[in-house]
DNA sequence: AATGAATGAGTTTTCATTCAT
DNA sequence: AATGAATGAAAACTCATTCAT
């Protein structure tokens, strides 16, 4: 019954190109979609799917109840949509970076982080939250961001490692492991500052965790004095 | 409206003690809302508050749906006592440990740690999804949540960390910062095991990952050569 | 489905004799359905049938819930009993004063009545106000009251009236109309009590009201001396 | 709970001003309350709060069971609305009438309360049925109904006999209770024609009811010849 | 005889979805 | 194309009734 087709075709993971040379009203027409997303996006992200009414999505989009169907058959679709859409405009590229690298792994990784961080900093990580939530309602929806995200994430960061250990930068580690530890921290930070942030009674801000992450984590990868001898 | 004093009083955590030297039916009347607690907590990790049908709830616990509101006066009551339970089951109460504790802290920590990850490898972290999926739909269970179990589990890492820099085990380091990137990768370990587990295509069995995830954070903390001269 | 024959053999109006010489054990038994049928009375006056719940009613009696099963089939069958108790033990049964009477009809009237008045005042009229509220609901009830009560008292009130006339004492009348309009007050009176009575801002006790009802009922009764001569 | 402050504005009691000049869609919108008003009171007088199920309602009104919940948050408040409609719409507006009037007392009565008894023929007494019937288990209902409906009722009615008392019509009376008294037969009449109407055996109709009425209380007030000299 | 735990039919209420305007 | 009124399927919740103890 559930179609997540529409994730089939995102193994490129290419941001939609929205040309758009119309009259004012095909513009106009073109734009509800992506006000639909992005009002479904908070919404569920807020309250998960089963909890979100479509009408308050339309509403939050200026929009009429009756209009979302226009654009999208069912809730269903919409939801997968703004998830699909949330990734996808989240996802960092590093994997250029990567080849084209020519400096020290351990400043690759810091900035292969960084990206990832700078994007969980700005988008905290609803979009995670959401996946994780509704993964047992929609496994399509989780098998695809396992292959299309979360792997593709996890052999980034596995090439990085392995060129650093090649290089004699990181002490030799299990790679697929590691990658996890690594990618770990960021995403539950990201979570739960979405998910429990206003709670916090003594909360770290951005600055003073990524900067011990990266401490520690680079710390505990690089290869010491004593190994190298 | 809604009532979550029923974790106001749980400071202690204390697990409740179940009397039960009584008729057959009183034992069955009295192992009712254990029943119902457990199949409750197992849809509700499944589906989220919101996709939970209480008919299911009692189905699975072999009850009528009627059975249910015998024991809880609606859903919501159900589902605080459900996460009660399993958060109150599941806390690791490693605070008398760093008292204790004689040895060296990168032991002790490693042996603390190590409990966390055994009640994630046992009870996959299906309670902590469900916190945070739900955290802005019930803002008494964060504030909770945050207060009872993060905030304590905090404060148990920042002593931990505090006593092997002034023993100079581990470097000067911000203390809640490390705290928070010492215990995020095991949170989103359990979490995304349990939602995603399914679906990994080259999946890190447990023992992989937390090894290696002691393995590099000690290192990273750890107070190097270089340092110590 | 409906059965009143409950009401069927009560033409007589007869009380129950229940003499009740055995064993107190039985005598125990012997007493539940009056409890039961008193504590009933009591709820259904309050709340109406489809608000009042079962449980309610047995706990009043200071019974469980099953047990009103034991003595009566069902919730109808206990309504239907707790009406027909209430009105029965209810009932002024001045019909042989009536007959018997040798003073002034003026004098009888007002003996009958406060005869009736004095019913009223001691059991709030719950009863009269339940048939009426659930008439539409139990319709062989509303047969029965009509038939059994209000007839026979319509008929008590016109043998009265005619007597009267008859004798000079009270002018000429349309008997069955004038006998309405001295039963009316009353009735609603008893009613208006039981519901409303304890949100009268200005309440008139009982004995202006009746004293008033008498004085100015009779007065417009009474052959005037224009009318005599 | 229950929030009776729809009745609160209610003092003027002013009919609602239904504008309705807009599209047919607009039009049927703007009907929908009033239908449902109508459905809802009729069924709601036949039954009782407790026995009536929405659903019933919606289908009187030729509409289905989701549609009430456009327009009344719930059955409740449908409910009030309906009460609150049935009273307002029949609530004699004497008041002017008294202070107006230049003939006999006795004359000004007879025509408020012919007023009166047209409201209870027309509109068979069912709202005061339903009042009665459900005080307890609303007591705002109770409450407004008192001060609202009987105690401006109660007060024409006292300043009516007061004036006649005073020009010499009247004889002396306690004027609150005999205010009742002639009341009392009125809506006792009302709620018993709706309640019992159809099980009458002998029933007396409406004109004979009333002119006995009308001619048995005021001969009861009326200054008799004897008290006169 | 009495109990009260369990049941499930019946109601209230919500909300995704349709469709006339 | 957009709207939002209407619908009815589905879920929460209640309570009369049953029945094992």
């Amino acid at each position: 019954m559930t179609d997540w087709s529409v994730f089939k075709g995102l193994s490129a993971l290419e941001t939609e190109a929205t040309p758009s040379t119309a009259s004012p009203r095909r513009r106009l027409k073109e734009a509800r979609p992506a006000q639909l997303i992005a009002a479904a996006f908070e919404v569920f992200a807020e309250k998960g799917f089963a909890a979100t009414r479509l009408e308050d999505v339309a509403r939050r989009a200026g929009l009429a109840k009756g209009t979302a169907y226009l654009y999208f058959p069912n809730k269903e679709a919409l939801f997968k949509a703004a998830i699909r859409d949330a990734v996808v405009a989240r996802i960092a590229t590093g994997e250029r970076d990567v080849e084209e690298w020519q400096g020290s792994c351990e400043e690759l990784l810091r900035r292969v982080l960084s990206e990832w961080a700078e994007v969980i900093r700005t988008h905290r990580g609803g979009f995670l939250k959401l996946i994780i939530a509704e993964a047992k309602n929609f496994p399509d929806l989780a098998e695809w961001y396992q292959r299309e995200v979360a792997d593709r994430g996890q052999r980034l960061m596995v090439a990085i490692l392995r060129r650093g250990m090649e290089r004699g930068e990181f002490r030799p580690l299990d790679l697929e492991a590691t990658a996890l530890v690594i990618a770990c921290p960021m995403c539950f930070r990201a979570i739960s500052t979405d998910a429990l942030g206003c709670h916090e009674t003594q909360p770290v801000p951005d600055e003073r965790f990524f900067s011990t992450y990266f401490d520690v984590l680079l710390a505990g990868l690089r290869r010491s004095a004593a190994d190298r001898e």
